[in-house]
DNA sequence: ACGAGCGCCTGTCGGC
DNA sequence: TGCCGACAGGCGCTCG
C-alpha cells in the first residue's frame, strides 16, 4: 500500500498523537504470526515489553519506532495501516499486531492482506542496508541520479520501483513522476539524456513533496485523511483526458505492474 | 543484467 | 445470483 508520502504522513501523525511518545509498552498481542519477521515470538515479547517509545523515524517505506533499547521496524507493504485506539477497543478483524501502552492507548497494525512485516532489532543498519538514496534529502543529487541511470539498461519505471535504486517510490508516484517529466515508462534508463534526467529528478521530488503536503493518497478502502488522489494526473485515470494535452490516458503493463501514461506527452522512445 | 512468473493474502469489481 | 478472472499503494525468490 503506502509509499513514501503515506508512510511519512503516518509517521508525523503518530508522532503528534498523545499516548505513544515517551510511554512504555505494557503488553503485546501478535494475532498473525507471520507478521513478525524476527526475532521469535517469545524473544519479541520479552524484549519489547517495558521499553519506552522515544521517537519515530522513517527510511524509504519503513517506519522506525525507536525504543529505549531496540528499534521496532514496520513495513506496511500493500494493505497495512497503523491505528491508535484505546486499549479496551475490541480487536478489529484485520489487526495483526497490537501494542498496548501504559497510557491506555494501543498501536495496532491493521493489514488485510497480511503482507506487512515487523522486526525488532538492536540496530536498523543491517536491515536497511539495501536501500538506495532517500529522494528528498540533499544527498540525492541530480549528478548522482544521472550517473546511476547510466549504470543500468533497464526500463525506467521498474528501475524507479527498485528500492535499492531509490528508496520510497511505489506505483502511484512512479507513474506521476514520469508523466510530469514527460518520459515514457519503458525508456531505457541509460538512454535518458541529461535534460530528461533532470526533469525526472525534479519530478520525483515534486510529486513526493506534493504527496506529503496533501497528507498522502487515499484510495480504495483505506482512507486516512490524505487528498493527493484529487491531484493525480495519470494514476487510475485510464481513458480520461490528459490535463496537459487532452489526449486519452492509457494503461499498459510494465514489469508486471499496471502503468498509466499519456502517449502524447510521453512518446515512445526511438529504441522501442 | 534483465525481466517474466510466481508466491504471499484478502477483498472488490466486472463480465457472463 | 453465482462463479471466475483480473486487479490491487509491495517485494523476495527462481529461472531462463
Amino acid at each position: 500500500m503506502p509509499e513514501l508520502p503515506e508512510v511519512e504522513t503516518i509517521r508525523r501523525t503518530l508522532m503528534a498523537t498523545p499516548g505513544l511518545i515517551n510511554k512504555r509498552i505494557t503488553s503485546v498481542d501478535l494475532r498473525w504470526e507471520r507478521t513478525l519477521a524476527s526475532p521469535s515470538k517469545q524473544a519479541f515479547k520479552t524484549s519489547i515489553i517495558g521499553q519506552k517509545l522515544k521517537t519515530i523515524g522513517r527510511r524509504g517505506k519503513y517506519i522506525l519506532f525507536h525504543l529505549s533499547l531496540d528499534s521496532l521496524v514496520i513495513h506496511l507493504r500493500m494493505s497495512g495501516d497503523l491505528r491508535v485506539e484505546t486499549s479496551d477497543t475490541p480487536a478489529a478483524k484485520h489487526h495483526r499486531l497490537m501494542l498496548d501502552f501504559e497510557s491506555g492507548y494501543r498501536l495496532a497494525l491493521n493489514d488485510t492482506r497480511k503482507f506487512g512485516r515487523v522486526w525488532l532489532v538492536n540496530s536498523t543498519e543491517n536491515l536497511l542496508a539495501h536501500l538506495g538514496p532517500e529522494p528528498l534529502e540533499d544527498t540525492f543529487t541530480l549528478q548522482m541520479f544521472y550517473n546511476n541511470l547510466q549504470k543500468h539498461r533497464r526500463q525506467i519505471k521498474p528501475l524507479l520501483l527498485e528500492q535499492r535504486f531509490i528508496a520510497g517510490i511505489g506505483n502511484i508516484y512512479a507513474d506521476e513522476a514520469l508523466h510530469q517529466a514527460q518520459v515514457h515508462p519503458q525508456t531505457r534508463s541509460n538512454m535518458l539524456n541529461f535534460e530528461q534526467a533532470e526533469r525526472l529528478w525534479r519530478s520525483i521530488r515534486d510529486v513526493l513533496n506534493e504527496g506529503i503536503r496533501r497528507n498522502g493518497t487515499s484510495i480504495d478502502w483505506i482512507y486516512r485523511g490524505g487528498n493527493f488522489q484529487n491531484y493525480l494526473q495519470v494514476y487510475q485515470r485510464t481513458g480520461k483526458p490528459c490535463y496537459r494535452c487532452n489526449n486519452e490516458i492509457v494503461r499498459i503493463r510494465v514489469g508486471q505492474r499496471g502503468t498509466h501514461f499519456c502517449p502524447h506527452c510521453q512518446p515512445v522512445p526511438e529504441e522501442l
